[in-house]
Order: structure tokens, then C-alpha cells, then sequence
DNA sequence: TTGTAGGCGTTATCAT
DNA sequence: ATGATAACGCCTACAA
């Protein structure tokens, strides 16, 4: 008992390939035709092969989210804005992972160039040229969340960091705390060298000296415990802002652990504003760095290229607000 | 400039495309040949079909993972194991989310019947005949990672959550604490009934009398939070258990507000010993359901009945143990 | 309105 | 070892 066919369909019915294709896409047909095909797609239990229909028509009718760490909350706000957009739009969307690593980035838009979706949305931790260079031989549209160079020709949506951090020094020192440490994410990811250098300069816009500043290995929990760690081994910040909503709650299981009190002893702030932002207890102050509005403006970008591949590309900005919870005082 | 195809890099080559192919697969071919090809397929940026590829050869090379909700921690910890076991097996993993209704889950495991992988892992919330009946005809392998009647005569993987509110309630009493309180989800689902009948079990076999019990709208944070208004308006009991680790964060927030202090006024204990769990504060006691064995094991099933589909299925239960953390004295 | 036939890009069979 | 060619399952001119 192999799988039925049009063709299988068709002997079936008595009809001919054609009127079951037909009449399967809502094409005009006589009453009765469509009352024998239907009637053999109910017994047969047929399903087209969407492969096949895809090669023919070149369209899958899916698209790809692709993301560095499923744990991360953040990606799971942008993924449900992503979800909405797409769907609305008649695609299904998938997700995969692909780790924190650029070759698997790269690998990914390579695989995915020909005949798994019709677009992808990717937001790159790290890149480099390897990546850029694959992301221009695409054969399917690519929008990228975050930040590449504008050579790379590509459709992008990304946060304004610096001016988040900005926020938050800004938010800080209207509350009276101006010993403000900095717990980065790697240094060599995107993010991570555009906050080490929003953190700098909001520093130096309010006359403020650094009261340290970690490089976390990750921009996970477990990395933000152990820069907590440190942190509170070498000085003694009255507040601390985090480069993720993870690496916050991290160092706030820190802080507890030094018998530290959020926010009296120390305000702390994330990044993010991800659903663990209200999740965590004390409820965590974070800059809102638009997730959910990248990632519907990610997909609008790209459906809108799909249907227009000669658009020029749009490198669109969004700007960030402050999410303000018990963390700061 | 339209994409390159077998035919292209042939004519490019100055050979067959039976030739290219072959190279292409690495089939035997004399160094010269390999090399013409490749240099023809380096300089086009040729990248084969998917869907043509695996028209012929009947295999995608893809599985789908669909989950209820992304924002669900469970699922993480289900995801990362599925992951590897599948990325070990040469797989992709691609996931796909359902949303709570099992109208959307039925259409999922319909239009994922033809072609767009080559096996599906399913964590279904609610279980109907439709559902059963679109699992028993889906023309590419189903794993259900949780409980489906045995004439779906499908591989599951389901978790005992009955035994794991046993091991709840067992060192609730072992710490003092009587007054125990259930914080449920939607009794409709399928977690639901087994997690409501397994507190009621545990109950009679500790001999104890409820101190209330809240069916919540959803297994999210916010139902957790109404959950935990409605619970401390009318009874005080001095435990909760709570029927995944999103209400029990829920709740636990619901106490501070109302001055409650955890553990020492009222314990909490989650099910699902998620990542959450360990982040939330104070760190969550949680009911180990073994998400990363199921996901493990669900895995390793569906690549077995790839192998081989004649085998018969098999119904895994993993037991459960518990994670002793800071929200229990 | 319905049927016939060609082709989407790939792999596999069969000659050579 | 290599090349021509027939499928895989579907859609869509084009013809009837």
C-alpha cells in the first residue's frame, strides 16, 4: 500500500490528472467532477506531495527563523511576532537552531539557499566574511536581525543599543546610583561589541567613571553567575547593567548569594525585556530593545521582497525604550 | 541570471550531468573529472535542490519538532535533546509551533504528511479523535512525546507526572507542611487530567484533605499569577504544587504581592525542572518530568521506525524524580 | 470543461 | 568510467 497519487487519484475517480489537480486548487469545474475527485481523495486519504508541488511551482510556503539559543527568551518574543506576520501571509514558519558558532550560520544560509523555505530571517551573534559572502549568493531572500555591513546588500532590522544603555545610565543616575558596572556578552559577538561601546559612551555623555565592567563568556544564566562572581569580588557597584535579561537574573542570583539586596543594595538592569524580565523576582528593569517590532518588521521585510526580489534594501532602525520594575529603585 | 542546476555545471564542465552527480554524491569518477566539476560548481555557486533531491530519493533529511509554546521553558529542554540526538543521525531539526488548539495541531500533522520532512516528534496539549485519526494516517513517521490512546498505534514517550506529584506531596509532608494547595492547568488537556487525578491519588495515599485546587487558564506565567489571586483569597494553605514551572513562577509572584514569603510562610513546588526553575528566585523545587530523557528517547524512536517501519511500536514512560531547591524548607 | 503531454532538478538504470 | 534517459509527483500550457 504505497502512497496515492494525483495519478492514483485520478484512476480512482475515473477522471484525468489534471481535473483532480485541478479541482484540488479551486479551479473551475463541473459539480460532479469535483464531487468524484473529493470523494477519491476521501478514500484514498491522499495528500499532495509538497515537494513536488513546490519544485513546479517554485514556492514552498514556508519560511525559516533561524536563532543562536532557543533558551533565550528574547528570541522567543521575536519569534511570536515573526509567527504572526508569516502566518497572516499564508506561510508556515521554522525554527531551527544554530548554535553561537558563525560556521553554523553560514552553513545553514548555505543549506538553506536551495528549496527548504522561500526566505529566512537570521540574527547572527557573530559575522564575518564568510557569512556576509553567503548571505549575498542566497538563492532566497535573507533579513537579517541585527547588524551587518551595509555591503552585504540584505534587508536589515536591528536595535539601537548604545541609546538603550543610554536609557538606563540615564534612568540610573536620575535614582542617585552613578557606581555602574557593566556585564557584557562576548566581546566578539555583534551585540556584545556594540554595548561595550554604548556603555562607554553613555558613561562618558553623564561625566561617569566605570565601576567595572565583565566580559560574561556567554550571553546565558550560568554566564551571568559567574560574572557575578567577580564582579563583587574586585569593587562594589551600586548598580550593574546587563548586556541580556539572562545574564540580569544571573547576576542577581549572585547578588543574593552575597546577601546583597536588589534594588537597595545594588539596582540592577537588563536588556531585552523579554518575558523574564517579568518572570524574575524582584521583576527585572530592562531596555526594551524592540524584539517583537524587529521581528515583525523582519517579516514584512521579507515577504515584501519575495514578492518584489528588485526592491532596494531597507536597513531599518528600531528605537528603544525603558522597561521599568522593582530591580531599580 | 537564474540559479544554476546539474544541467548548468554540465554544460560549465564540458560533461554529463550523470557525471556531476556523481561527483556530487561522491561516487567514483577520475581525478579529473572531480576536479572539473568542482571548479565549474565553484565558479556558478551551484547548490542542489532540496526538493528535487529528496522527490527522488524520498528522503528530506528534515525532522519536525512541534511544541504547543515557545515560551514554555519545557520545551527548551525537550528541544536541545531532540537536537543532538538528531544532529548526531545527520538530521536537521526544524520546529514548529501549534498554539494550544488541536485544530492546529491536526492540520500541522496533516500538511506535514507529504514532504516536508521525513518524521515528527509531537507534544500535544489536547488529544480528539481528529487528532488520533490524522497520526494513524500521516504517511511519514509520529513520535508523540506524551500520552495518546495505544491504538493510535504510534511510538510514545510520556512522562509518569502522577508518580513525580507522589514525590511532591511525599517531601511536602516531610517537611512539615500539610495544607497542600494545586495550582492545575486547563483540566481539558491531557497533562491536566493526569496531573489532576494524580494530586487526588497522592492526596488519599498521604491521607490528606485538599486546601484548594485552581484549574488556570493555561500553563503560562499569567495564568499563574490569576491563579495565585483567586488561591489566597480563599484558602491558606501552607504548600502549592503547581502543575509546570511558569505557574508556579506565577504564583510565587502572587505571593510577594500579597506579603507571603517563600518558602518559610507558603512552599512552592513546579513540575518540569526546567531551566526556569533554576533561574526563577528563590530557585524553584521542582518535579523532574525527565524533558531531556523524553526528548532523547523520542528521538531515538523516530530515527529507529525510519529504519525500519515494520517494527512495533513502542510505549516509553520515564520516572520522574525531584529537584530540591530553595522554594521548599 | 476536460484530457494530453512536457518539464521543474535530481538521481539511478542502462548502455557504451 | 561516462553518457543518455527515465522516472520522482506535481502543475499548466495547449489541444480537444
Amino acid at each position: 500500500m504505497s502512497r496515492p497519487t494525483v495519478a492514483g487519484v485520478a484512476r480512482a475517480a475515473g477522471v484525468s490528472v489534471a481535473s483532480v489537480s485541478r479541482v484540488l486548487n479551486g479551479l473551475p469545474a463541473t459539480e460532479e467532477m469535483v464531487e468524484r475527485v473529493q470523494r477519491a481523495v476521501e478514500e484514498l486519504g491522499y495528500v499532495p506531495d509538497a515537494r513536488a508541488r513546490s519544485l513546479k511551482v517554485g514556492r514552498t510556503f514556508q519560511l525559516t527563523l533561524a536563532v543562536a539559543d532557543v533558551g533565550n527568551p528574547v528570541y522567543v518574543t521575536m519569534m511570536r511576532a515573526v509567527e504572526e506576520v508569516v502566518a497572516a501571509a499564508g506561510y508556515r514558519l521554522v525554527v531551527t537552531t544554530t548554535g553561537p558558532d558563525v560556521v553554523d550560520e553560514v552553513a545553514l544560509v548555505r543549506g538553506m539557499a536551495r528549496g527548504y523555505a522561500d526566505g529566512l530571517v537570521i540574527s547572527p551573534l557573530r559575522v564575518d566574511e564568510d557569512l556576509i559572502k553567503s548571505i549575498r549568493e542566497c538563492e532566497v531572500p535573507v533579513v537579517v536581525a541585527g547588524n551587518v555591513p551595509a555591503k552585504t546588500g540584505v534587508d536589515t532590522v536591528r536595535a539601537n543599543s548604545p541609546k538603550g544603555i543610554l536609557l538606563a545610565v540615564e534612568h540610573l543616575t536620575a535614582r542617585g546610583r552613578r557606581q555602574i558596572a557593566f556585564v557584557n556578552g562576548p566581546a566578539d559577538t555583534v551585540p556584545g561589541t556594540a554595548r561595550a561601546k554604548g556603555f562607554a559612551d553613555a558613561m562618558k555623555e553623564f561625566n561617569l567613571r566605570s565601576a567595572g565592567e565583565i566580559e560574561a563568556a556567554d550571553f546565558t544564566f550560568a554566564a551571568g553567575r559567574d560574572a557575578g562572581k567577580t564582579l563583587f569580588k574586585k569593587s562594589g557597584p551600586n548598580a550593574v547593567i546587563c548586556a541580556n535579561d539572562l545574564l540580569a537574573v544571573g547576576v542577581m542570583h549572585e547578588l543574593a548569594a552575597y546577601g546583597l539586596e536588589v534594588p537597595n543594595d545594588v539596582a540592577v538592569v537588563g536588556m531585552d525585556d523579554s518575558e523574564l524580565a517579568e518572570q524574575s523576582f524582584p521583576p527585572l528593569t530592562s531596555v526594551n530593545l524592540g524584539s517583537a517590532e524587529r521581528g515583525r518588521r523582519a517579516a514584512e521585510l521579507l515577504l515584501a521582497r519575495i514578492e518584489d526580489s528588485t526592491r532596494t534594501p531597507r536597513r531599518i532602525v528600531v528605537q528603544p525604550s525603558l522597561s521599568v520594575r522593582r530591580s531599580t529603585p
